[in-house]
DNA sequence: TAGATTGTTAATCGATTAACAATC
DNA sequence: TAGATTGTTAATCGATTAACAATC
């Protein structure tokens, strides 16, 4: 006997719930009201509400959800209370742009290798980091237990790059590269394609 | 009268869809189903012919669909059978990285000009471009009929940005910062922030 | 107490899928 | 013709919303 899986779609809401909390907590707001917080958001109080009870009754009756609480909640639902290692593969611009990007570390995740199988990039730095050569990525990856990663490299290398981090045991693959891999089930991948949101731009505008 | 408009869930695959088949025509294939485009994607057949099918009858029964000729159909529904102009806003490590990058030119977009409010970067150049000054973005913006534009700054400034974005007649943003903004909901928006989709993933591993 | 907001239920709404006639 | 695949319908499935009792 098991409980009902939690549907995915309510899962991708819950990082942008947390994201807006953290954000009033910076404005020392100390409670909020699914209202309050849906309209920032362009999301229905109700559907708040219901996303919040999958895991919990957070709020009080009459008063709202206090902010600290709440977001305290959300990262231990999405495991975010922990810093997670996470490698970058690719140190091009936009891999050194990732490198040198400071919001990670308080959102649960610190990059702590980038590698690059140009050996002119080799050794030199990226951000704070040494770029290692991509050739002993699987071995590098098991040892150091590693199990998020960012992949920003070319198009055409991103499945064999892939294929080697499943190897290596990682789990979940954020991928820049403008392309669809095939990774094993129960290997998460998350993609960004900065054209993909344009083109569904648009569509709409005449 | 007027016909029922298109679920945006919809629109939302269409450049996946036109993603997948540019790269099966550089792979020199004619002919694809909606079975084997589903394979690559992860998406059933049964939903790539009903989307499909919103737009017109594109296939042939018994033989599939004309990989070309499909390209064309989804380039002119989501108007990025042109080139469309584009500023860039925020000319960092990201700004630059997002100036120097090939891929928008032959997927419908082009970066026009880059601004940046920091008077270091100002006239210095990002990419091919001379950074400008944000201080005349919305008279630049309506002077060049730009109608799309990249923010790549702070989130504590995206805002202020945004807001001249839209005095300046911009209708589709594809917003970098992590926050949500306000805008008319006549103008467009897109967001990528990379930790959002980094906790979507950990929330399903131990 | 009066006012406000939650958590939850039931109803509505919308999206996906299965299946198959049409037809290449 | 035989085999394959589309476009479309109807059924299923899932997500969102409206509404309200509970209660702070």
């Amino acid at each position: 006997m098991c409980a009902a899986a939690i549907p995915d779609i309510i899962i991708g809401r819950l990082p942008l719930y947390l994201r807006a909390l953290s954000k009033m907590a910076t404005e020392d707001k100390e409670i909020t009201s699914s209202q309050e917080l849906g309209a920032r958001l362009g999301i229905s109080s109700a559907q708040i509400r219901k996303d919040l009870s999958q895991f919990g009754e957070f709020g009080k009756q009459g008063t709202g959800y206090n902010i600290v609480f709440l977001i305290d909640q959300l990262r231990r639902i999405l495991h975010v209370n922990q810093i997670w290692d996470v490698a970058l593969i690719g140190a091009g611009d936009l891999g050194k742009a990732i490198a040198n990007y400071g919001g990670f570390l308080n959102r649960g995740f610190q990059i702590v290798a980038v590698y690059d199988n140009d050996p002119h990039k080799v050794g030199q730095p990226a951000g704070k980091y040494i770029v290692r050569a991509t050739r002993n990525i699987v071995d590098e990856i098991i040892t150091k237990k590693i199990r998020v990663a960012m992949l920003a490299v070319p198009a055409s290398e991103a499945q064999g790059i892939a294929d080697q981090l499943v190897k290596a045991g990682i789990r979940a693959i954020l991928c820049y590269a403008p392309t669809s891999l095939k990774v094993p089930e129960d290997v998460r991948i998350q993609y960004i394609d900065p054209v993909l949101h344009l083109q569904r731009m648009t569509y709409y505008m005449p």
